[in-house]
DNA sequence: GTGTATATCTCGGGG
DNA sequence: CCCCGAGGTATACAC
């Protein structure tokens, strides 16, 4: 990796246009050759940037830099006052846990957390426009498409209501009825569910874990 | 902005946990206070942050950055091989150009480049679930609800739909129609726009951009 | 502060 | 390659 502290402007052309003056900045190049101009401040997001794969050619006191989508960024430099470069290896990487994909395993194995006799069909149930998270039958027989989410907002009903359109398209389906699962629900995201017959399901995440792991202990 | 080269391990606890395996890594501290690791690739995200504002207390080889939601990442340092810090000062900015505010803009003072005979009647048309990008009149005196995206995608066919629905409940507004403009519109969002009775239009920035230097020059 | 929409979103997975 | 969805999205702006 090497760091430059620099005088220097720079233009980005490409989905848009981006200009940034003349000042001091640092310029950030990594081993995989993006490129990303930060100032000190402003969060983790750099002024301007050209990610990899991207060709870059240093001609002096401007750098060019061009990506296949033909996306420039030129840097001018005026002074650099600091140039240095750090062997850093291959990054052994990132491991999360709590994120939407845990949530939807928690619960496709604990359906009755969202109802009661609520049975998994399949998870990622496939759709012409995109998986539905959980494909349920409730007690009655009765097909149930379930969308989870971290955050229930408006976008997840959207989301849900097209699956459901293109569910009932098929008549063998038509009856199938729609589920909206969230850690909390906002008010908005609610309503907009209730007026589409969508049933909301708040669930609470170390409860469905503490679940998870007392029933391991019983086994 | 103080740049750190050391191998560390860091876990994050917040809206989730995320933990990092001890290796070698990039710490950026910018003037703001906020804190970032970075690998020696995947663009200019970083593998793990904190945001400003936080309070950054360094207790020998432990880093504790705490924000005022209660989140906190732990850094903790095996080996410094470098510590360097750099003055930038504040930063002009970026300015930018191409973005959807311009296209707006833009639209707003050529109707016609999106259908022959429309007038506006305001930017921002207010709903309760928020603002119409475009409120026009037809040639035939018929409003028009627009919708101005970059790329048409379906989340804005959505959305306008949202709109329309909640203009429409008022009986003096019913007979509104929806037009969806953007610069390309993808096939998915504009099967999903006629079935919902919108019209699509395709417009050119860059041509708009010279209608609007023409006009400038002609006064 | 909440709600809504934008972003050079970034990033990863599946076809 | 595109399409789709998730994100500790972040960020700006209006109410």
């Amino acid at each position: 990796m090497r760091l430059v502290i620099a005088r220097c402007s720079v233009d980005y052309a490409g989905r848009l246009t981006a200009h940034l003056p003349m000042a001091t900045r640092l310029i950030m190049v990594k081993a995989d050759g993006c490129v990303a101009i930060h100032a000190d401040g402003g969060a983790y997001k750099p002024l301007n940037w050209m990610n990899a794969p991207n060709r870059v050619v240093e001609a002096g006191a401007e750098w060019t830099v061009t990506n296949p989508k033909g996306e420039t960024l030129t840097i001018t430099i005026a002074e650099v006052l600091s140039d240095t470069a750090h062997e850093l290896g291959i990054d052994p990487g990132l491991s999360k846990d709590g994120v939407e994909a845990h949530l939807q395993e928690l619960l496709a194995a604990n359906t009755h957390a969202m109802a009661e006799g609520l049975s998994l069909v399949r998870r990622e149930y496939p759709t012409d426009i995109g998986p539905v998270d959980l494909m349920c039958r409730d007690a009655d027989g009765r097909l149930v498409a379930i969308e989870v989410k971290r955050r229930g907002e408006i976008d997840g009903v959207e989301q849900l209501t097209r699956y459901l359109e293109l569910i009932r398209a098929d008549p063998a389906l038509a009856d199938v009825r729609g589920m909206f699962v969230a850690q909390v629900i906002k008010p908005q995201a609610r309503t907009l569910a209730l007026t589409r017959d969508i049933v909301c399901v708040e669930v609470d995440y170390d409860e469905l874990r503490g679940i998870e792991s007392n029933e391991l202990r019983l086994f």
